[in-house]
RNA sequence: GGCGGGUUGCCCGAGCGGCCAAUGGGAGCGGACUGUAAAUCCGUCGCGAAAGCUACAGAGGUUCGAAUCCUCUACCCGCCA
């Protein structure tokens, strides 16, 4: 028998606020328990982030419970309330679209079968888009104290603020009933979360209880941050970091993982990977003493893009980053290795014909977002052909420079790098 | 419905008729160091080779000249009903 699922969350960093855990281990020892987290359409894909809540589902699931993974069709249409102040409103048919997407994606971390342990997957605008006002006013609304909703740190913040509307004022409700109709129509009896989310999830214990007078259970996750206390799966160019391949490639998804900082990356791996405390233990201690070799930043980038993207794609992102970034010179590739890595970085076209200069490469292959970016990281010695530093702007490639009589690896600065097919 | 305030570059935030492509901070980017790490230091940060062009919510207008003034529209906020 493996360690029970509460210790193993302890262990991996993954409990942040809980309801009384003495009373949910019972009820998990119990049998299987159904549980569920929700996520929003807030954008067309899930990002990293949401992974934390997600794969809490499918640890919970392995440990013999049951997981209900919610697609927030109606709590995306009114939006969780944020510091950063009200949101603007999506259409109805762009949350729909989202809801769907998301839906997709969520059902990829969870096991379908007709076990008691089998997930289910759930949309709440089912229920929430036919209850009529009257009857959620006196049913549900009742229940809520203005007072309580009142103190919540967000509100309290919002208040100060920008203020807040009535819409996202009410998301509490929307929630917290969510809870309640899944722990009638289910028996769920946990609902698990981002810390952000412990006032929500709170909201529908408590209703839970009011209402059909049962004690369930809440759990959340810590926001994960990194050492320097930003919001985990932000890329360094900001943006999220998608699920969606054709959001965030997989090669990109791959480095942006194995880039990991050593102050991060054992944290990581317990939140983010099914390794053992054993692997875990024995990948820090590679960290400690040879940190250069980074192994265990990538064992976390190349099982957490295993669990993304599947095994296949993982392989060709490993092998592409390895002819990338490898000892090796490019010269001594083989075709189909560099074909294969050209396949899964970013690449641009060019004609030698046209007689390109470096600036112009850097901006086909994208590495740089405009001629004056290009020429910028070109004076500063950051541009790379061949893993060959060039440090004139009007460098023009010739036919010797060709990997294969097509190819040329472009690098900007230390860690991008993307391909330029070259014809004629 | 009335009255008032606001909308500035990736984010925060100054500017309140010319000296503003727009102070400052953060993020980002490149370099040195190193390990595709962190910290630190240096440089850089709308587009364009340049002339110049595009930008201060959107559309008009006043003016020799507008991010700055006026009008309308959209969105946000506050007070009153």
């Amino acid at each position: 028998m493996s360690e029970h699922i509460l210790d193993e969350l302890t262990w991996r960093g993954l409990i942040a606020q809980s309801t009384d855990l003495d009373a949910l281990r019972k009820d998990l020892d119990a049998g299987p328990l159904t549980l569920y987290a929700g996520f929003d359409p807030t954008a067309p894909s899930l990002h990293a982030g949401n992974l934390v809540p997600l794969l809490m589902l499918r640890r919970f699931q392995r440990a013999g419970h049951r997981p209900i993974v919610l697609a927030g069709g109606a709590t995306g249409m009114i939006g969780d309330p944020r510091d950063s102040g009200e949101r603007t409103l999506n259409t109805l048919d762009v949350v729909a679209a989202w809801a769907d997407r998301i839906r997709g994606q969520l059902e990829r971390f969870v096991d379908f079968d007709d076990s008691p342990t089998g997930a289910v997957v759930a949309n709440n605008l089912d229920w929430t888009g036919t209850v009529s006002v009257l009857e959620f006013m006196r049913d549900i609304g009742k229940h809520f104290s203005i007072n309580v909703m009142l103190a919540r740190e967000t509100v309290k913040r919002r208040l100060e603020g920008d203020g807040m509307s009535y819409t996202e004022f009410s998301y509490l409700l929307l929630q917290s009933h969510d809870y309640l109709r899944l722990h009638e129509s289910h028996g769920c009896k946990l609902q698990v979360g981002g810390s952000d989310q412990w006032g929500n999830i709170i909201g529908g214990v408590e209703l839970t209880r009011r209402v059909a007078g049962a004690s369930v259970h809440a759990l959340t996750a810590p926001l994960v941050t990194d050492a320097e206390g930003r919001k985990f799966g932000k890329s360094t160019g900001g943006g999220n970091v998608w699920l969606d391949p054709t959001m965030t490639s997989p090669y990109a998804w791959y480095q942006y993982f194995v880039n990991v900082g050593d102050a991060d990356v054992i944290r990581y791996l317990r939140m983010f990977t099914f390794l053992s405390r054993e692997e875990v233990d024995a990948l820090a201690e590679d960290t400690a003493q040879r940190p250069h070799l980074r192994a265990a930043q990538k064992r976390l980038a190349e099982e957490f893009t295993t669990l993304v993207h599947g095994e296949r794609e993982t392989a060709q992102v490993i092998a592409a980053s390895q002819a990338l970034f490898g000892r090796g010179e490019l010269a001594g590739l083989d075709l189909s290795t560099l074909d294969a890595a050209m396949a899964e970085a970013p690449t641009g076209q060019a004609r030698l014909s046209d007689g390109p200069t470096i600036v112009d490469l850097l901006v086909a292959s994208g590495l740089a977002d405009s001629r004056g970016a290009a020429r910028r990281t070109v004076n500063e010695g950051g541009a790379y052909v061949n893993n060959a530093k060039v440090a004139d702007e009007a460098w023009v490639p010739a036919k010797d420079d060709l990997l294969h009589g097509k190819w040329l690896v472009l690098r900007r600065g230390k860690r991008n790098t993307a391909g330029i097919e070259v014809r004629g």
